[in-house]
DNA sequence: CACACTTACGATATTCGTAAGGATT
DNA sequence: AATCCTTACGAATATCGTAAGTGTG
């Protein structure tokens, strides 16, 4: 016993129309298909669930009692199916990007804002985290994918470069600094320095840096927001060092940068996803916008001048 | 796009073993069976279920979250099946019998019990009551079917005779009537009568005779129960007329009857049916019982003498 | 004869199993 | 080398449409 979808069609458009001629229509099929599909369905079901009158079709007891399932059976069957199209043709669904507050703020905004004006039905979740905190979403599968510097320990994780930033002194303008081309990072301890929070990754990446070469900060104070930095400097208290592409979001009077060398450090920021773990139709296809944002940014607008591109493809699941 | 149940199939099995290998086992097919079938349904809708790792299979967030779905068409699918399944192999189901008194107690209750020991599993409702409203009963699909006389006034119904019944006179013992083999209608004048209540179609049936040959009756009193016209009858009270159905349910002592003749009235019971409108799979094969027990107590045990048989069958609707 | 369903039969489409071809461990 | 999945291809099965058959009004 193992009746077919297309038999339980032709019983409900059967059953529904009381004629088999009126129900080929209906089904696009010839007539003798229909009949020999309820013919077929009650040989399996074990009894006839039409009585033939030679003139028309009348619906068995068993048959009436059968209807409103089989009916419910199609509709269940339809709905699901159409519901599974809606996700791969990204017309339901969901994404969650958990992504440093530099990418959070600078990069994303256009990209999700694009997305969503193709794909105005899937549901947008952005965490702006810290990067160990963007690592334990993702592997914990709390987030589709993230956007951070390369998760340290991470077999689990698949790491995927898309851009490298680097890091600028910040100073207000007419400060001494500003006189050279490029900055050694050892003179950032003639000044008073506005630190970023100690759990940032910027501010980890400096403390390591004048810690390699035998430095030591004079630090003002340390702030939270990177705009406060903007401000603080602007104001002449210090100097300030962030990811060039976190001082572009400042836009502030006052202020300009010089890039740091002496060692230059790349600060190479790309996409974390889970190892043997395929993203979601639409994750992916916001992934590939994300990656197409970057590529565009930097060759049409020359915005992320002085960042090495990335060209390479999201790892891709197909 | 038009996905069949088996590649439902495979697609729980697949997901719930991550293996082909494993799957294919599980629903007795070859592997690439399972394979292609997987294939196919990705193609229908629009989008990869699994992430191929060469080595193992895993389900995309799309696929995950489709699978309780899957699972729960497949169990729904399986169940409606099962159900039908059930009701034509009878076990499940409902009957409801519409039949007159003489018949609900007299011929029906037997058969009932061996229907029950063949299909516990078949709900029975017998409603025993008069012959207008067996007629109404079946009429508004309230019955399957009814045990009464032939109806009036009922091109919608079919009536199936099974067998004839006729009338008695019931005498107490050393009766003068007794004395003959046979009672003329006219002599019932001659002594009081005990009657049965003036609906039941018995009653109808003596009234009209003794009005067609011009006599009268001289009645003592009705009554309601036929248990309760024996008694009266055995206690000397009067005389009264009976089916002889209903004559075999009083076996009480002091009492004896004579066929009635002139004229010879053959009551003919029988089998009510709706034109046009298919019996379920348990009624008929109650029915059939019903004809059988009807064929079997007359051949065998010879206990329905004087009554006429019909072997014609129930009207099949195959 | 017209109408509606069924049966017959050849054509097409789908599904299946065996055999062969990767890819990974 | 062993395991697992995929592809290739011929065979079996199911489904379909045209044409012919049956029964009723």
């Amino acid at each position: 016993m193992n009746p077919s979808i297309k038999q339980l069609q032709a019983f409900v458009a059967v059953a529904q129309a009381s004629s088999l001629a009126q129900a080929s229509e209906r089904l696009h099929l010839s007539q003798p298909a229909i009949s020999i599909a309820l013919k077929n369905l009650e040989e399996q079901v074990g009894g006839k669930l039409f009585s033939r009158d030679a003139r028309q079709l009348n619906l068995t007891p068993e048959g009436r009692d059968f209807l409103p399932t089989a009916m419910r059976l199609l509709q269940d069957w339809q709905d699901a199916f159409d519901d599974l199209g809606a996700l791969f043709s990204k017309q339901r669904g969901k994404v969650t990007i958990a992504a440093l507050p530099t990418l959070a703020s600078g990069l994303v905004p256009g990209v999700i804002a694009d997305f969503h004006h193709h794909y105005p039905r899937i549901n947008l979740s952005l965490h702006d985290v810290l990067a160990d905190q963007v690592t334990a979403m993702v592997r914990e599968e709390r987030a589709d994918f993230g956007l951070s510097v390369a998760p340290n320990h991470a077999e689990d994780l698949e790491f995927t470069p898309i851009l490298d930033d680097h890091n600028v002194v910040v100073c207000p303008l007419g400060h001494p600094l500003l006189a050279l081309e490029q900055v050694p990072w050892r003179r950032l301890s003639d000044y008073p320095f506005i630190g970023i929070h100690r759990q940032s990754s910027s501010r980890q990446q400096i403390d390591q840096v004048m810690a390699e070469i035998g430095g030591s900060l004079d630090i003002l104070c340390d702030v939270s927001q990177i705009a406060t930095v903007g401000r603080m400097v602007a104001a002449g208290l210090g100097i300030s060092v962030l990811p060039s592409l976190s001082f572009r979001q400042i836009s502030l009077e006052g202020l300009d940068h010089r890039p740091l060398v002496e060692p230059l450090i790349p600060r190479r920021l790309g996409i974390i996803t889970r190892r043997r773990s395929p993203l979601s139709s639409a994750a992916r296809t916001l992934l590939e916008m994300l990656q197409g944002s970057v590529h565009q940014s930097s060759v049409h607008q020359g915005s992320l001048h002085q960042s090495s591109l990335y060209q390479s493809p999201v790892p891709r699941s197909e």
